[in-house]
DNA sequence: AGCCGAATGTGATTTTGTAACATGACGCAG
DNA sequence: CTGCGTCATGTTACAAAATCACATTCGGCT
């Protein structure tokens, strides 16, 4: 796996957004009596300095070397509870988790993930929504939760690869 | 897992539509030069029967008890093949695979899939598609491939969970 | 016949994900 | 403050999903 530093596609201050959204994240965490105890906010802040997607045990490397637990069930655990309550989504076409950039906001939103440099952004949902929403309605089925994933090539990728 | 039989969630006869598909799936695979081998028409064909999305080691047991191969590639690479020619689609969320119904049609469709029996139906996917490129177009992503995957309930489990 | 590439078979391994159970921390009713 | 319930964590073991590497076989072709 590649390491690209990128979420949203455009240069910015990770240091900064990253800081920014744990943030939010703990304030919304705290606003609704959710526990953001130290590994789940490691955790969360291990995939936002990455900022990018990060497989289970990516994870859990990361938090045995830290000291603390080395056994599956600590990662999946933390991971879990992130994306339950809307800090980090799971992709399931990469088996891998990634930071919300939206804590509170637009849940289940739609994916842009790079084939080449496997950048991941969250990308304005609402159209695709409301456009699921029909085809689910036409065929009687009620729609409780959406997974939306396009793979392509990112803005610079694509440039990369023209030349 | 549970046993439903239904892919398009209304009653129809089962044996005479994967019957139907089979046979436009062979004539397809003719026309493009495709060599549909007996463990890869056979694999198709119980992806057809099943009439719903299963498990690559619930195909590979089937096959097993028929005298083909009994180890993983086997499966993997049959599934492979029927999903890169558009015979088959691969489930992400529940790490399975479903026949294709519309094979060399419409394809990258939507699926909805019932959280309650597992039916798994694909659903128009224009709409989708479009509103999913804008979204990409407005990033500068170019897309080339989509997931579109929603859980919910199904119209038969929504009437009996009213219940 | 002899060759070639594609498809299959097989064994082993890696990667990903869970089940089950023990321990420790914290709040709170008595 | 003590004992109880609950939640989070840790740990062992395991199950499920997917891939690697290599041997073999099958068709078509010359």
């Amino acid at each position: 796996m590649t390491q690209p530093e990128t979420l949203a596609f455009h240069a910015h201050d990770h240091a900064h957004c990253a800081g920014d959204t744990l943030a939010r994240a703990e304030a919304l965490a705290a606003e609704q009596g959710l526990r953001l105890t130290p590994v789940r906010r490691r955790v969360l802040q291990l995939l936002l300095e990455a900022h990018r997607a990060m497989g289970a045990y990516e994870v859990l490397d990361r938090l045995a070397a830290e000291g603390f637990g080395n056994q599956p069930p600590v990662a999946y655990r933390a991971l879990e509870f992130l994306v339950e309550n809307g800090f980090a989504h799971r992709l399931h076409r990469l088996n891998a988790f990634a930071a919300c950039m939206h804590p509170g906001e637009d849940h289940s939103p739609v994916f842009l993930i790079c084939r080449s440099c496997d950048a991941v952004a969250e990308a304005p949902a609402d159209p695709v929504r409301r456009a699921l929403a029909e085809a689910g309605e036409a065929a009687g089925f009620a729609i409780e939760r959406m997974t939306v994933e396009a793979m392509g090539l990112c803005p610079a990728c694509r440039a990369a690869e023209a030349a």
